[in-house]
DNA sequence: CATGCGTGGGG
DNA sequence: TCCCCAAGCAT
């Protein structure tokens, strides 16, 4: 017999397509309407000023811990002008334990620049989004996407994961977002405006039910026929450990007592209130420099301090 | 581009 | 118990 007119498929050129020549995002977005979390930010009236403040408290933070303080958030502060004629402080104290209480004063000063620069709307455009502190590649896109309909790729960790299994075939996305994951992200995304948002979130919604990081449900996946990954045979992880989070006895830990004593007091604290929270007095003494250095504690005079109230 | 940055729940 | 992590960003 002659040689085949067609050339066997590798691993490199996966195709997106399903069997039946399916798009991979129908059969996601399928599965999302069906399937999608009744989520406050997701609903109509949360509106652009919902749907970034979730943003802001959901980037490494799980959605259970988040659903009560942004339900108290949208309703002390329903507009942007509302937060931004608060004191910064008060952004930090409202943010609670969600952690990263960084994002808590980006989100203030995100406020404050949407108030003299935005007219106190949002801003609809990708670039002007990316702009305001706390905002990144992530947050710009899924902003641009969610509250407005846009047609964005959106990367985040849950998609990044998804694409990894189930186009490139291996476990775990690199560390670090690369040019490969992007280009990919876009050969992806649907043309039409609507069905690439849609997409946006289905593909996220997946990752974070079905596709997850451990004990991921392929009998529950829409696309577990097309999987590169789980049709590898779920070939585990090779290569250089994963990055993890410095644990404990580090220097997050004291700052987090230490702004902890802080929300609690409505009155500035004695440095000797402060000295309780941890007994090394080195670290210590570095944890609240740094604190105070990023704007998250205002030192006053006779060694007091407070939440930045300016 | 590797690091630092919180917190609490689940395996 | 201990360890992993959960919708990133800024430097």
């Amino acid at each position: 017999m002659t040689a085949p007119t067609k050339p066997p498929h590798t691993h490199t050129d996966a195709d997106p397509d399903g069997p039946a020549g399916q798009p991979l995002h129908s059969s996601v977005i399928g599965w999302f309407d069906e399937n999608a979390r009744d989520l406050p930010w997701r609903r109509p009236e949360a509106g652009p000023w919902g749907v970034m403040v979730s943003e802001f408290m959901l980037q490494q933070t799980p959605v259970n811990r988040v659903l009560p303080v942004y339900e108290q958030w949208l309703s002390r502060w329903p507009r942007p002008a509302d937060l931004a004629k608060e004191a910064p402080g008060e952004a930090v104290r409202a943010w609670g334990r969600l952690g990263y209480p960084r994002r808590a004063l980006r989100l203030h000063g995100a406020a404050v620049a949407i108030a003299e620069r935005h007219g106190g709307d949002v801003p609809t455009d990708h670039a002007q989004l990316l702009a305001l502190p706390g905002i990144g590649e992530y947050t710009a896109a899924a902003v641009a996407s969610f509250a407005y309909g846009q047609r964005h790729p959106v990367l985040d960790t849950n998609v990044r994961r998804v694409f990894a299994r189930a186009v490139t075939g291996v476990q775990y996305p690199p560390n670090a977002t690369t040019a490969a994951e992007r280009k990919l992200a876009r050969a992806l995304l649907p043309d039409d405006e609507r069905t690439a948002s849609r997409w946006a979130a289905a593909s996220m919604e997946l990752g974070a039910l079905v596709c997850t990081a451990k004990n991921e449900s392929c009998q529950r996946c829409p696309i577990a026929a097309q999987c590169a990954w789980r049709l590898a045979g779920k070939p585990e992880h090779d290569g250089p450990p994963r990055r993890g989070q410095t644990y404990a006895g580090t220097d997050r830990q004291v700052r987090g007592k230490l702004l902890a004593v802080l929300r609690d007091a409505r009155t500035p604290v004695p440095q000797v209130a402060l000295d309780r929270v941890w007994h090394e007095p080195v670290q210590r003494a570095r944890a609240l420099d740094g604190l105070v250095s990023d704007g998250l504690v205002e030192p006053l005079p006779g060694g007091m301090y407070r939440l930045p109230m300016s």
